[in-house]
DNA sequence: TCCTAGCTTAGACTGCGTCTAATGAAAGAT
DNA sequence: ATCTTTCATTAGACGCAGTCTAAGCTAGGA
């Protein structure tokens, strides 16, 4: 669980009780939060914390290639703490839940040369959409 | 050129100048626009348009199934008019130029059932990043 | 303990998009 | 051609997500 804290001392990060805070928030979540679910948990546990710590901490995170920056609904950007394997990801049209997901193939495989432009091209994700679950049952 | 306005007389859309001017702009656009080149682009035919107007009148496009919304850096939306083909795209990470490619495969198929979470499924897209050949060139 | 770089904070600010309420105009009816 | 209804357009206020600023504070090294 201090995990991703024990990386950030080895990225020379000056370790503070607001930034302890918002690493442990990311890394014990199992979905996407938003910057401002971040802050609303790191409320609960240090009520003082500053909307602009929240921002400036996920940007150095994201900077430090420590956390993916998602962004779907071209609302409000979400932190990905599970930078390790190779996902993609599967979102719900109707609350914008996100979960991550994984295929049996590779996408990069399957765009022909012709198709490149001249591009180097150095990586692929797919973003599935549908409705999770709940938002099905309630139309 | 009238393709798009033609396809939305069929949709029984009230036709006025500034949705004409807006549609003949769009359906011209060989690169994906953001709502604000739009409406410079249409201020240039009609300069008394107001950015309310481009910004319902690509909503409703969208809304229509007539138009794409893309969202890839978080910050402004960009429209895509080439909605006939299933289609894919690649953006390069320098420039941010967005290109549409087709794929050998449709990603849907390979998302198995296990990973889908009990989510209706209803589409996927792919998003190839790398650098295009002047990016590329150039650092 | 002191020092200093750099972190945190409140709140102002920006960019992008939406909403509102008043005015204007397209298209069907006469 | 004119009327009427209904919907579109407009300027500007507003909202949200995120960034910036300037002042004070603090982690960690000396």
């Amino acid at each position: 669980m201090s995990d991703l804290v024990t990386r950030l001392r080895r990225h020379q990060w000056r370790m503070t009780p607001q930034r302890r805070v918002i690493a442990e928030t990311l890394d014990g979540a199992h979905v996407h939060y938003t910057a401002d679910e971040i802050l609303d948990r790191a409320c609960e546990r240090m009520p003082e914390i500053s909307r602009a710590t929240v921002y400036n901490t996920l940007n150095e995170l994201v900077a430090l290639g420590e956390v993916l920056e998602l962004n779907f609904d071209g609302r409000s950007k979400r932190y990905d703490p599970n930078v390790d394997h190779d996902h993609h990801h599967l979102i719900c049209d109707g609350c914008g839940v996100t979960k991550d997901v994984h295929t049996v193939a590779d996408p990069l495989d399957w765009l022909p040369g012709d198709e490149r432009h001249g591009f180097t091209v150095a990586k692929a994700s797919i973003t599935f959409r549908g409705r999770c679950p709940e938002c099905a049952a309630n139309g």
